[in-house]
DNA sequence: ATGGGCATGTAAGCGGTTACATGATTAT
DNA sequence: ATAATCATGTAACCGCTTACATGCCCAT
């Protein structure tokens, strides 16, 4: 579900072949954001088979062969759709990089137009604030119950986390108003 | 692997049975650090077939009956062996609340001795220094290469992150060496 | 009567990681 | 010699979530 969409998304930039794609995650962000070889190829037939990437099998000399995935017309339909569309409520407890859904979108944002991305951003915000006022609700509970000085900093930690995200919400927000943000995406293929 | 030793220091702390653990996590800390049925109760089988709780059946009149569980003193070296030890290389793709396995055990740290405390905090201030330097080396680059800048925003939001977890790190630090920041730990029974 | 609280669990599924499998080429 | 790079995949496992299953009590 979740990595299906960037791997849509990156392909539809560049079509590529699977290992290229990981090597272009791993590159162009940090080595940590690459992905597995048990997920990446499962996920490649997954698209396929959801009929939204076709492949163009290229041998090599040496090695196996390439398998040069592109994305079909129904494929960037989908690819708008779900970049378009609700994030849904985060999910807490899976904070991880690519799980963030509203972080995943935004390595695509620039095939979105200025007022979505801005859109998606304000309830983005909306939500952080939320999750903060929330666990600054908890931290008082815990303070008036006098709790573990080390527990009330479990929540502090929570605060701060939630603080960061609107700080670097109205950081984006900022940058998508600005005249000449967004860059018309670049067709090539790699590999 | 993780939660279990989290229901293992709670237990410690106070016998309880699985529904009063769960409730107690969601009502000190915030509804969504709350654990999941589908958990809890194969966590307590597995820490009881392991042998580090017992349970006492309390019958009810009413409700199925309770399982009230304590903690063996196998229970209680292993907690302790878990508490002090090495965290490991944090996941980066695991950042969700009870998956950080550092913030996991700042929940037990009343029982930990300062030193030792400080010792993990600060292992912990060089990790995310380290990773901190990282994503800004790799922000660098995509700067160099004259990326999207919504895909630059996105490694500043792990550079934020990452500096968010030094503040937070030395807030602990500083809280730590105060002179009466140990709470002891109470033992009562729940439910 | 309906839903929520109390109290215990099981089963299915999902996303992700680790390890395995193959095999030539190139760099240290 | 050894490891890394290129290039494809599969299998087993793990942690977690969702849904199911049971059943009584109490408040609305």
């Amino acid at each position: 579900m979740s990595i299906d969409h960037a791997i849509l998304g990156f392909v539809l930039e560049q079509p590529a072949h699977g290992y290229s794609v990981k090597k272009w995650l791993e590159s162009s962000f940090s080595s940590e954001f690459g992905i597995n070889d048990g997920q990446l190829y499962p996920a490649l037939a997954r698209l396929e088979a959801r009929g939204w990437i076709k492949k163009r099998v290229v041998p090599q000399r040496r090695s196996p062969a390439k398998h040069l995935w592109r994305v079909t017309p129904a494929g960037e339909r989908e690819f708008q759709r779900w970049l378009g569309g609700d994030v849904g409520e985060p999910d807490a407890r899976a904070e991880g990089f690519w799980k963030q859904a509203f972080l995943q979108r935004c390595a695509f944002f620039r095939h979105l137009d200025r007022d979505d991305v801005r859109a998606l951003a304000e309830r983005e915000l909306e939500r952080a604030t939320r999750r903060g006022a929330e666990l600054e609700r908890a931290a008082d509970r815990l303070e008036r119950a006098g709790s573990d000085p080390y527990r009330r900093l479990m929540l502090d930690y929570g605060i701060r986390y939630q603080r960061m995200r609107r700080e670097w919400l109205l950081e984006l927000l900022a940058r998508a108003a600005e005249p000449r943000g967004v860059v018309p995406p670049t067709k090539q293929a790699v590999g």
